[in-house]
DNA sequence: AAAAAATAACCTCATTTGGGTGAGCCGGTA
DNA sequence: TACCGGCTCACCCAAATGAGGTTATTTTTT
């Protein structure tokens, strides 16, 4: 039975047998209404905003536009529509690539399909589900490197650098001289074995020292 | 029954009622073992070892050091144990100096049981488990304001400045002219209302333009 | 066709950067 | 106690960069 405040959810996936089943699954589902299924995002822009959904589960892998470039564009179209990404991809880079675009969540195909539904949900609820994998990447991002060959005011000052702060600034911020600053510069340009400020800091954020 | 196998919890937590509710609760989960309680870190570094936990359960608020600043600590002590925040409290600071300091998951105080027993075993199958509204945070902590008044390429060379390198070489990397990049800039710091890289940069990254 | 965005040129002057070398002070540990 | 790492500061130099002004042409986008 399909009620006027059932979540309506619509489906873009190119493989028709996997939209078919997450179709029906849904659509069975208490409280969930099938808004629409699209093989591409292309087909989708037609009737995306006619067919109004609460909720868009998004595959990766499409023909002609990716899933993830598309965020943005379904954004537009819808603006207060929560997308889901569902996908087999598990690389860091196209997952913090779809959530910086927008995606409200990052499901990885193997999810069961309780768990799918209950991350429709959640995601109505101001929730952000993501697969146990995917979330611990997403906190991993958060961590530094506790190999970290800087001190503390060595890391601390390259931080400051980061920010665009000139070491004339960040001496009067740290209450040192600048001389000091400098000599700490120096130190991590060693350590680093880098010869400039962009360098450095390439550096330090591709080993997570800062 | 507790076997070898059985998966080691501790808990740091000073409300003596909520710790042996938590104790009592986990303790006779099949499968979940009660390694120590303790009511604070210094309380807890001297067993903490000898107790070797496989996941730690850790209140934010502690007697003494805070919760979120005794995670390098415990991190030292055990490296390998798992660090489960169980808090009440839900700001942004707080959720990401946790995580940042090394935690792996992220539970609000509210979990019912059945969620937090199955937090720790996620947990120790590399997940990431966090309450859904924290996730949401953490989520949307990657995502840029859309309200930006940058242009794309005035944001890409926002972002490039941020990085460190000079104009030069963003030209350079841009095949765009030195006087091109300097346009930019100064459209992005009379836009931003700054009269700095610094400054540039910082209400850039306070607005989330980049 | 109009508006917005991206491109480029020419000017000036203060500030910053990267690099070298040396040295004093303090706290923890071997 | 003696040593070492970490933090602090000093003086020197040349080259590069940053910030600001104004104007103008060419693409894109709407």
């Amino acid at each position: 039975m399909s009620r006027d405040l059932d979540i309506r959810v619509a489906i873009i996936e190119d493989d028709e047998t996997i939209r078919e089943g997450y179709a029906y699954l849904i659509g069975q589902a208490d409280g969930y209404k099938i808004a629409g299924t699209y093989p591409s995002f292309e087909e989708a822009a037609k009737k995306l905003v006619h067919d109004d959904p609460d909720v868009l589960l998004l595959d990766v892998e499409l023909p002609g536009i990716s899933g993830i470039d598309a965020i943005p564009k379904i954004k537009k179209l819808l603006p207060d529509t929560h997308i889901l990404i569902l996908t087999v991809y598990e690389q860091e880079l196209l997952i913090f690539r779809a959530l910086g675009n927008g995606a409200a969540g990052y499901l990885t195909k193997n999810t069961p399909p309780d768990k799918i539904i209950s991350a429709i949900h959640e995601v109505m609820e101001g929730g952000g589900p993501m697969s146990a994998h995917i979330a611990r990447m997403v906190i991993h991002s958060f961590q530094r490197n506790e190999q970290s060959p800087l001190t503390r005011r060595e890391t601390e000052i390259l931080e400051q650098i980061a920010t665009g702060k000139s070491r004339k600034r960040i001496a009067q911020e740290l209450y040192i001289d600048l001389e000091t600053v400098k000599s700490h510069i120096k130190n991590i340009y060693h350590k680093l074995n880098v010869h400039s400020k962009a360098d450095a800091i390439k550096t330090a954020k591709d080993n997570k020292f800062i």
